[in-house]
DNA sequence: GCAACCGTTTGATGCTCGTCAAACAATTGA
DNA sequence: TCAATTGTTTGACGAGCATCAAACGGTTGC
């Protein structure tokens, strides 16, 4: 049995918002953020994301970009890691930005 | 003599989010965008926009994204291109997300 | 006309990126 | 202990991108 860690992401005050357009600027990326917008944890299983068609470390690196642009945090469990959007931090650093791209993206309100 | 006339761009309906964003997450072309926040047409000298270090043809390839993006607009009138944000264009796309985008950026209110 | 001007286009170069495959690491279940 | 599970890392490959330099194309002014 071990703590729940989580892998390093920057600090809120560290978020960049080229980084983070440069992140989503990507079908793949955001995909996984309209996935992410629900506000819940999601493993990283491509077939759990509705990403079947792509390898599954390919996945891996894009939940990578994402983190480490500060978009999501991952908590490792186990051998699980749960991945989830950083709303509060996003919505401290950028103001209204995050709730813009959803829904500009189609995301259930 | 000739009528202005404007260079190709994508119909409102069609500007795409994640093309947007990926237009954007570049440090270059968002210090365009900034330049582009007052609402002004601006010419295409990068001694104009800042960007002294960068060549004109390297300049011309940003303006192109950004326009091909549906982000700006170019009009021409002789030999010179004037060059100004869809500003109406996005927030009718894309509501909120421009104004959000420009906050985060710094952007002068 | 002709030269200067403004910006685009093309070609070349080096870097980054998206993808897959295979190897690896850590954890869990039998 | 051993094998299956979950996800990461590394290496390789092709595509795309940012940049510069040089050539080009309209336009304007002389």
């Amino acid at each position: 049995m071990t703590a729940d860690e989580r892998l390093a992401q920057p600090a809120t005050a560290d978020i960049d918002l080229v980084t983070v357009l440069h992140a989503l600027g990507d079908p793949v990326r955001m995909r996984l953020l309209l996935s992410y917008a629900d506000g819940a944890e999601h493993s990283c299983d491509p077939r759990d994301l509705g990403l079947d068609h792509l390898h599954k470390s390919t996945v891996s690196h894009h939940m990578r970009v994402l983190r480490e642009a500060g978009v999501t945090t991952t908590r490792v469990a186990g051998r699980n890691r749960f991945v989830s959007l950083r709303r509060a931090d996003l919505d401290a650093r950028f103001p209204g930005l995050l709730d813009a791209l959803l829904a500009a993206a189609g995301a259930p309100a």
